[in-house]
DNA sequence: GCTGCAATTGTTAAAAATTAACAATTGCAA
DNA sequence: TTGCAATTGTTAATTTTTAACAATTGCAGC
């Protein structure tokens, strides 16, 4: 269940973002900051459009290298099965597999560590001689709210 | 490891897709045949402009439509991690849901059936009352051959 | 065999999504 | 304070996907 307390989410998650970027030696510029603002002031998943929209209509190069770095950094995550990205402010260990469940009616994507479950998708990478490097998992759906509308 | 006697492998996938075809009522249509036919000749995901090009420049709709049909039907399976597709002539259960590991490099992509290990991607959505549409579970990566180049 | 209808295709063109290229700016270290 | 790497601003192109609609096809019922 996402928290519905946005107001004490986005004040731990800004100062997440701070510190890992500081952390990391990465620049938390302006662009960087007012997207992972959008992003993180909503539990949707936001389509690159959607996000340069609400940007006064950031032009793409900037919001397309800003969620780029987000995702990088691991501040974004991007769901793939819909082309979104989804804001994140959870410390993740290196290696670390999430699942995704995506409400296609209203985008809110709620995310759950599968790191206990994770044994069980390396298995075949392990016997196909497989090298990892980034793993979706992603169940699309209607959330319960969905479902009764 | 995919099996490497495509010959056998297209045989047998034909008949496949024929019978899949024929006892769902679908038409297998011509140009339906020819996308299957480039998807199916390959163990490789292929992007939509691949395939294009492997069909004498086929126009944009008429593969797309092919495209959407094959995926809908199940001879074909989307890769949203990297917006490609891979042919398949595997019968699946209701409900089935496979793992694909797909090399970065040379986009060959093995599937994997996950029945086994399915519920422990279900146990999250059902606790969260989601209700499951479709499920991805994708894992880029570099095959075996391509760690050695 | 015709007729009519639903499914599919062919074609043109538009819309949407993403990236290239390069000049201007910024932040910081030497 | 100079120089360099990282980042941004800007324009425009490229790539990807879809819309719209006319033409065709396959087939069921007469």
């Amino acid at each position: 269940m996402p928290c519905d307390h946005h107001h004490h989410c986005a004040k731990e998650a800004w100062q997440f973002a701070e510190d890992l970027c500081a952390q990391k030696g990465y620049r938390f510029t302006d662009s960087r900051r007012q997207v992972f603002d959008v992003l993180i002031s909503s539990h949707k998943a936001l389509t690159a459009k959607e996000v340069m929209k609400k940007i006064n209509n950031g032009q793409p190069p900037i919001t397309y290298r800003a969620l780029e770095f987000l995702t990088q950094v691991g501040l974004a995550h991007h769901i793939a099965s819909i082309n979104a990205y989804v804001g994140c402010a959870h410390h993740h260990q290196e290696g670390h597999v999430a699942e995704f469940l995506i409400c296609t009616n209203c985008h809110e994507v709620e995310e759950v560590d599968l790191s206990s479950q994770l044994s069980a998708l390396m298995v075949h990478a392990k016997a196909s001689n497989f090298k990892p490097q980034e793993t979706y998992v992603e169940m699309t759906g209607l959330c319960g709210t969905c479902q009764d509308s």
